[in-house]
DNA sequence: CCATTTCATTGAATCGGTTCACTTCCAATA
DNA sequence: TATTGGAAGTGAACCGATTCAATGAAATGG
């Protein structure tokens, strides 16, 4: 069905050997020869089969991401920064989506040793630190994304979630909200529970006090509900600082329904600064977190590690994120 | 390095074909061998190369999937089918983000036909047929996506454009709009060309009057100036259609931002009902499109393309489209 | 004119999983 | 006891590109 490099070598009545350096290292095969082959490739339609090099390699020019959720527009401006990383180079990448399933997370671990991908990012939904060694083992490098390594055995590329919660307590508190709400994911995710150290310390140092309401997941319903909870509260908080935009949004949509003016009333501040942010009912605030650049950064941290081999000096990265004004926080 | 099935065969003592047999046809294995060999495998953490395997088999378990944009919730809904129907079979997905370039397109092409994938879902930003007969004859199945196929040489999965656009005119006239303004992308699009022409039979029906105001791009900066337009308009309808929701959520926000009341003044029905309709300032109705079913559809009748061989019949799938009554649409 | 170097080309071995013709072995039947 | 049958297991050959030691041929030098 498909022509080999031993059709074109017949051919051409030269050896196999002959074409392959015609493919590869063409400098050192005699000009005559060089033309002639190349021509019969061109005759004969081939293109090499990819598999046999690879499988003689022992590995290929693709990387694998998986992140656990897809349709969560951070990640996926996370992966179409790794999408351009990658390409870049001339790698193309596998994109799984874990749903927040370990066992999905199990399942696409396998398919991508199975098809030896080079390298793998990771934004694993629990530390799953046997498998990622497991691959360093087989060879496939592994890079931690939205996750920080604490170890020294893989790169990482996070963002400073600390940082990221002071900042927000900090602006909120310089607006002159001394009062304020904080909506929580729940404390087993790491970027929630950083996020609430860093509320924690501003809001110490600054003399803030914070109520928590916390959320068992973080989607705009849920928003809606803790909307309800602020509103039953003993002393009405002037901000709401929220660990996502999915709940800020279902926050303010919950405020605006019960004639709470944002932000006259209350100022709403969200984490991701996802594209809808901008198109909410009040253009949301939100804490910034480059994600389509962390993705670049990812695919070339990764990528320098595959290429590089055993010079390859492992780096943690840290990203700060920002804070993005629009109209849905204001001065008090 | 890796862990190679002659490795198992050396340890569990038995050959390389019986390995071979446990993993592939275990019936035919007495029960003590596998049980052995089993327990070898795990012990080793043999994952077997599927180069090799695809090497003698000629090709591999993996589809490629191009879509314009993965940003658009849309899309990301029918990668998420795709993804899950091929799951089901085994197979795993590129997802491939061509950002509407012709010229990123084709650099995917030829990255897909060098890993041999086994088939293509194609959602072209334009009709490149070349391209895809050229997979064909490489033996690479292709099925459109999101884009009916005339001729009947692929097969097709799409919705039914003319009908959603009709179905919308025909609800609003019903809750007794009869000036609406439809506010659609380029002309070029084939899904707006098609959304109008629906409009324009519905309207004509039903004797309700379209005025059209056209905007270059679909996002929600373009909703907004849509909106002013709106108001700029002699008689101020009563309702307003949009080609998509990210263009009808820049017209609420728009027309909220004048003090015109949405829906009591003004209704808006958007198009595609993305996850972020429900949970705009006045949760948007829209015409919906079953996505994630339309990308379980397409991963499955590639694959039975590419399973069946000779036998399989080109199938032109159509969804019909369906309405989402939220609160920015009233009764007049 | 022979020795040595340079340059071009060759083809068998290799990667790892699958296949299939062949061998063993044991029990059942004649 | 001899024959047959079937189940279980074996291992060389194969897929196709790459590599490298070996070979051959031509060019250079003494």
């Amino acid at each position: 069905m498909s022509v080999s490099l031993r059709d074109v070598a017949k051919t051409a009545k030269v050896s196999v050997g002959t074409v392959s350096n015609v493919l590869n290292r063409p400098e050192i095969v005699a000009e005559k020869t060089l033309n002639r082959v190349r021509e019969t490739i061109k005759e004969l339609g081939f293109v090499p089969n990819g598999f046999a090099r690879q499988l003689r390699f022992g590995n290929s020019r693709t990387i694998g991401l998986i992140v656990p959720d897809v349709s969560n527009p951070f990640f996926t401006e996370v992966a179409r920064g790794v999408e351009d990383g990658a390409n870049k180079r001339d790698y193309a990448v596998f994109l799984c989506n874990s749903d927040e399933s370990v066992q999905k997370e199990e399942r696409y671990i396998n398919v991508l040793i199975e098809q030896q991908v080079r390298g793998v990012l990771f934004s694993p939904s629990d530390i799953k630190s046997n498998r990622m060694d497991e691959m360093k083992g087989r060879g496939i490098s592994v890079t931690l994304l939205d996750q920080e390594q604490k170890g020294n055995n893989h790169c990482s590329v996070s963002v400073d979630d600390i940082y990221g919660g002071r900042i927000a307590i900090e602006y909120l508190s310089e607006l002159g909200h001394h009062n304020i709400a904080w909506v929580a994911g729940p404390e087993s995710i790491p970027q929630v529970a950083e996020r609430g150290i860093g509320v924690a310390k501003a809001a110490k140092a600054g003399n803030v006090k914070i109520e928590t309401i916390r959320v068992p997941l973080m989607n705009s319903a849920q928003g809606e509900e803790a909307a309800k909870a602020i509103l039953a509260l003993a002393t009405l908080p002037t901000a709401v600082f929220c660990a996502n935009d999915l709940l800020a949004l279902g926050v303010m949509r919950g405020l605006m329904a019960a004639k709470v003016k944002v932000p006259d009333q209350i100022s709403i501040l969200g984490y991701d600064d996802i594209k809808f942010a901008s198109s909410a009912a009040i253009p949301l605030s939100s804490i910034s977190q480059p994600a389509y650049q962390m993705g670049v950064t990812a695919a070339d941290l990764l990528l320098s590690e595959c290429e590089d081999g055993e010079s390859h000096q492992h780096q943690q990265i840290r990203f700060q994120p920002q804070l993005v004004e629009r109209e849905s926080t204001k001065k008090r």
